[in-house]
DNA sequence: TTGTAAAATGAATCACCATTCAGTATTCTA
DNA sequence: TAGAATACTGAATGGTGATTCATTTTACAA
């Protein structure tokens, strides 16, 4: 794969978020898709098996960066109370950053069973455990109650970004999304703290 | 409409829920729908406009049973942490009462930013106005801290019990739902108390 | 420059399925 | 019980859009 193809896969994938998010998974056509991207209709299959593919392709590439981003950050060694917080934040930042990619996030990437397992067995997976182990430092350090189970309160931690960045892209006010970041946490670190 | 045919509306949402469930709404046809509901297909209708509007029908319906339920139960009139337990042993055996139900509610109403749209204005909203009000109580009765937005906090409660929610489906083993209620109150109580 | 391979094109195919409606069956009324 | 009104039926219609592939264009090596 030389430069010039993995730029057309970059800009069909670039032209699926946008429509996608407008028009939702099946209200898109194949050929939307490839007028946007400026490819012809076939093109699309030479770079994708089929329809779903696409979809595939743009979560796929979300949760590298997703991940990449969050991994790279916590690296940083922090207290446990610190890394939520970096955690909440970073994960409302990049929500937050483009509204097209936040829609596909939070609503065309639940259509279906099918896909929230693809999801959840996966990305999601890796992504909770990260937290969880955050989680499991701050129990460690004392910070955090030892009587909660650590995958559990990882899910709430994910649960509660998750409701906000929902909730961000159903109200489509010009807030930003970041801006929910103390609130969400200072409700986290409540319900998480020891004593 | 007399009760003959509120009988076979009955079970064309019936049918809905069942295929819609399996195969997702964009992979269940009216056909298939109106053969499991013992009805040709022309006599879906009689009773819905649309396709669509089927899937409305079994959202309406179960967001009738759901508040109808929860403002009921809530008449009780206890103290504000406990009907906080309340609303979630309640939420999480009424999800968690009828799986395919579930899966709809948790997976099929959020496909589309229309419908979601739909869902957040009208029985969303009702539903996280009547958990505010729990929660302006409890900071009335000085249980619950001051500092906290109600609606926000009742966001966050919903969250909770959605991430939970959605959690149960996918794990698909056959643990109770209502089972992970205790948990969850627990870690909302901790976020929400005053002190 | 020429020949070959790789990449791209987009019109045609074809399966699919929501919706309709002319005909049939059932229920109601007097 | 006859006739009208209402409910139901399911085969036919028509639009749609994912996917294919014969043809054309572009890139590259000799």
């Amino acid at each position: 794969m030389n430069r010039r193809t993995d730029d057309k896969r970059t800009r069909i994938l670039d032209a699926a978020v946008v429509e996608i998010a407008r028009a939702g998974f099946y209200g898109t056509t194949v050929s939307k898709i490839a007028r946007r991207a400026g490819v012809a209709d076939g093109t699309i299959y030479l770079y994708f098996e089929n329809k779903e593919a696409i979809l595939v392709g743009v979560f796929d590439r979300a949760m590298d960066r997703f991940i990449g981003g969050g991994v790279l950050e916590l690296g940083s060694g922090g207290d446990a109370s610190t890394l939520l917080k970096e955690i909440v934040q970073l994960h409302l930042e990049l929500v937050g950053e483009d509204h097209d990619m936040a829609v596909i996030l939070q609503v065309e990437l639940r259509h279906s069973l099918h896909f929230m397992n693809l999801f959840s067995r996966t990305r999601l997976r890796e992504y909770l455990e990260i937290i969880a182990g955050v989680v499991v430092q701050g129990q460690r350090e004392g910070v955090f109650r030892a009587d909660l189970e650590p995958m559990f309160s990882a899910k709430m931690v994910f649960g509660a970004l998750d409701q906000v960045a929902t909730d961000w892209i159903l109200a489509d006010d010009n807030s930003r999304l970041s801006a929910r970041a103390e609130d969400v946490f200072h409700f986290l670190e409540r319900a998480l703290a020891a004593g």
